[in-house]
DNA sequence: TCTAGAATCTGGTCAATGTCTACTTTGGGA
DNA sequence: TCCCAAAGTAGACATTGACCAGATTCTAGA
């Protein structure tokens, strides 16, 4: 029809990225699959070469979440020197910024599915979780804590940063009484941590 | 046309109710307003007389979902008579029930409004904190932190079940592991809580 | 008791969307 | 060179949310 080549050759990152755009300005329910398409200039059903569903969307922008999210954080701790409580002053806080910038992306990420999470946003979560235990492993050798402890003071650790983003996310609180909450929640952790054997 | 009254007499609550259900039994997507109205046996124009919106519809679900949630905690609490310790763990635990039962409607009451949450919503959300600040209070009068942090502390505490509760409704984690974390952080708050002043 | 007006519900319409399908175009490897 | 799989087109369809005009019922006040 127009001169433009019948293959796009870029399809699905460029959909993938305006995706996350609408997601961020507009929130979830404004993203649409035709839209995407028209805004590629594609076919309405082009889309479905590479994302069989709505869905399948969704999952690949949760599954990219969560590997921007874990380079984020290991991008701050590396440029953070110091001692083990400076490393997760610097991961509560890339995880409060990545929210911030992307509440509607976090959404995505920790979405209750009814079949549970696909295997690509697992495995993704997976690695994310990888990045702050190797945080965490700092700690043991510092005398932080137990080597033993290091899993469940990860899953700790990991829930209290996520739950104070929901917290800022859903507006319940500010980003700057959010950021206090992650001072507070590292410092009472590495008061605590010691109780908990 | 049929013998049915012209009014309904019920429409909203059972709306309500029913939306609950799908809620639960196959998530927020499977949420139809027209659905609703067939199963209410009414038109499909008749849910608007007491929602608006489709959004509208989901704002009173989160709003009901928080009054829930506080109901079923200050009822837990209540069954576990003892030390405050013994409360807050009955709290936590509670919160945990409820996000194991009711995923979506949690994902709901904390999802990411592009405008933030309506008043009805805040003002739910803002007496769910009222009632942990209420259980944290008898913290204070036990010694266990000072009066001037009880603020701060019951957000660090809400935030941390919050997260708690929805590393087990994604699956990341599963609901065993998540009651022994309500267990770990409830442990390494209350030996921890000295260190943020 | 009567009656206006508000609340509720009906039924039709419209645009938009996700999904499915048959078909066309293209590019890369056997 | 040829063939096939991948990628994209275009049409169809059911469903949905939203909006509207009008019918019905309820209720409060004269």
């Amino acid at each position: 029809m127009s001169d433009r080549p019948f293959h796009h050759g870029n399809l699905r990152a460029v959909l993938l990225d305006r995706a996350e755009t609408v997601l961020r300005e507009r929130g979830i329910d404004a993203l649409s699959l035709r839209e995407l398409a028209r805004e590629a200039g594609v076919s309405h059903g082009a889309p479905r070469s590479h994302f069989i569903d709505r869905n399948a969307l969704l999952d690949a922008l949760a599954e990219r979440g969560f590997i921007r999210l874990g380079d984020e954080i290991r991008e701050a701790v590396s440029h953070a020197p110091g001692d083990h409580a400076r490393s997760l002053r610097a991961a509560g806080s890339a995880y409060l910024r990545f929210a911030v910038r992307e509440p509607a992306l976090l959404d995505l990420m920790f979405a209750t599915k009814v079949d549970g999470p696909s295997e690509a946003v697992r495995t993704a979560a997976e690695r994310l979780f990888a990045t702050m235990t190797g945080i965490m492993d700092v700690g043991v050798e510092a005398g932080a804590y137990d080597a033993g402890d290091v899993s469940r003071l990860t899953l700790l650790l990991s829930a209290t940063t996520q739950g104070i983003s929901a917290l800022v996310t859903s507006r319940r609180v500010t980003t700057a009484q959010g950021e206090a909450l992650i001072d507070d929640a590292i410092t009472i952790f590495l008061a605590g941590a010691s109780a908990v054997r």
